[in-house]
Parts: structure tokens; C-alpha cells; sequence
DNA sequence: TGCGCATAGTTGCATCTTGCAACCGGACGA
DNA sequence: TCGTCCGGTTGCAAGATGCAACTATGCGCA
């Protein structure tokens, strides 16, 4: 059976995950953060089906998360470009390798901030004064009530 | 055929996708968050079917995000509680809640402080020195160069 | 011009997953 | 004892996925 819509569901993570719900999607969104910008590379690169690649990449597209562009290159090809929109899945990817690293028990990579070359913080949420907040210091309220 | 298996893949964004990498997992997850312990429950509030949620469940229960603990009201039945691991998964919601409110248009609900009721910054990474930082402005590095 | 190769897909087919509905078994409650 | 709720399991039809083979177009080159 067809998988169930979440496109009109009143959560915005389940709209969230109707554009990019699928693992595939995820990691090709990894791969275009990496600089991956060809059907190619991607291809290579995660060692996925052609038929699937192009599936997820239509999709991606569709939503507004990636767009094609002509190949720099001259090349007749295009090229896959996140968009604005996809640019901002970064802290979303950010999330789930700070997740899967603290978890798995060995840190293979470091964020590190260009400047002066020292790791970042790890994401957490901050209160107004600065103040580092936990999951439970804070609460999720309807938008009327702010 | 079955789903590629992402579980020995190096990035840990791929180990994690193999642990929550498909929609009703996240939005288990994101139930449990809301304070959903019981099988009805999340099967009433996500209607989903019994089988795929039973599934679901086991799943999370095997890769530890979830775990199931006798009820508190004394019943027969079981409950299924958020491990210390499935309550890091908090950042990935949020910043999945986060993209899905920036781009949606319309934001339906505000993370509050508990302590002063006022909006909590958004997600952002932040440097040593506690400068802001865009994706551009980091980089990803082997834990080995650190 | 013709040949071989690379890129970027499409198509066919076998297998796996999803969703619905029906069924099951234990614990209540009347 | 009968009916009902809860928490599943089972069977089946329709998608989704993965592999391999095939197609279409452009390029370098002789």
C-alpha cells in the first residue's frame, strides 16, 4: 500500500518528514553539504540504486529542497544545488551526527569553526539570558499563547 | 528487496538513520516526548496500524531508544519510556520542528523557558567563544586531526 | 564519419514493506 | 458467563526497493 501522507498533518516535524522522511533522502542531502552536485557522484558516493536516486532526487527537488542547475562544467548535464530551504536541513544533519556519535561510544569527526580552528559547542538549546536548557527546562506551546 | 542496511556505515548520520531512519519511528519518538507511554495511546493519536507499530516499537525497544517498564497504574499491560539515549534524540526533533516551521510559513508553536516563560533562542552552533556560526563558517574533521 | 566510452537516466522483474481488516487471548466488569 | 477493552498477530493486496539490463545523448578521437 501507498505509504500514508503526513503533508497535511498539523506537526510541522510530520510535514518536515514527508520531504525528507526517507533515509535516502537524508544521506543525499549529506553528500550535496559534502559538495556532492552530480547524479554521479551521488551515485558513487552512497552506492545507491540509479532508479531510486533519481526517484529521491525528483523528490527533493520538488520540495524545494534541492534544485538543478546548469553544470559548471560546461557539461550538457545539470547539476543538484541545495536550495535555501535545503540549506537549512544543516542543523537538522548536525543533530542526528551529534546523536549517532555520542551513542556509539567512538567520535570519529569534530566540528570545528574555521576562524580559529577550535571544535564548536555542541548544539543545545539556550535560554533568553544565556542560560543552557535541557529537554526539560522547557515547553512546547501554541503560538496564540506567545 | 530489503532495505539497504546502514548499521556498519562509517558516517554516524547513517548509523543513526538506521536506528530512526523512517517516519513512524521519529514520530514514536516524538509521542513519547509528548508523554505517550502506551501502545493505545500512540496507536489512537497516530493512527497507524497495530502491526507496523508493534514492529516499530520492538525496534526502537532492540536499538535502545525506547524501553519498555511495567505500567504505573498497576494494569497487566506494558509502557514504553524513553531511554536516557532515546531523550538525546530531543535536539533532532527540534531542529526537525525548527526546519518545518522556517519554511512552512506559518509557526504554530514556540518552545518556551519553564523558568521565565519567554521564547528560547532558536538552534544554532555556537563557536568557543560564543560567536554564532553558519554552516559555512565550520568544518567537519576526522577526530584524529583534533 | 564511425567507434568506443561516460553520464544520466528508464524499464523489467523479483523481493520486501506497508496498510487494512480480521482474528486471538488474557484481564476485567456486570 | 457474556461482552468488552487492550495489546497484539496473521493474511492479503498494493506499493516501494534493489539489481541488472537497456536507452539516449554527447564527447574524444582516428
Amino acid at each position: 500500500m501507498r505509504r500514508k501522507s503526513l503533508e497535511k498533518d498539523a506537526c510541522p516535524v510530520a510535514r518536515s518528514l514527508e520531504a525528507v522522511g526517507d533515509a535516502w533522502s537524508v544521506l543525499i542531502v549529506r553528500e550535496a553539504f559534502a559538495g556532492k552536485r552530480r547524479f554521479g557522484e551521488f551515485e558513487r558516493s552512497l552506492r545507491v540504486a540509479k532508479n531510486i536516486l533519481a526517484v529521491r532526487l525528483r523528490k527533493l527537488v520538488a520540495r524545494g529542497v534541492l534544485e538543478q542547475v546548469p553544470a559548471s562544467d560546461g557539461s550538457v548535464h545539470q547539476e543538484y544545488m541545495l536550495t535555501e530551504k535545503g540549506r537549512g536541513l544543516y542543523l537538522v544533519l548536525m543533530a542526528i551526527r551529534q546523536w549517532g556519535e555520542g551513542c556509539g561510544g567512538k567520535t570519529e569527526s569534530v566540528l570545528i569553526d574555521r576562524r580559529d580552528r577550535k571544535p564548536v559547542k555542541p548544539l543545545a538549546f539556550h535560554a533568553h539570558d544565556g542560560r543552557e536548557l535541557g529537554p526539560g527546562g522547557m515547553e512546547l506551546v501554541p503560538a496564540s499563547d506567545a
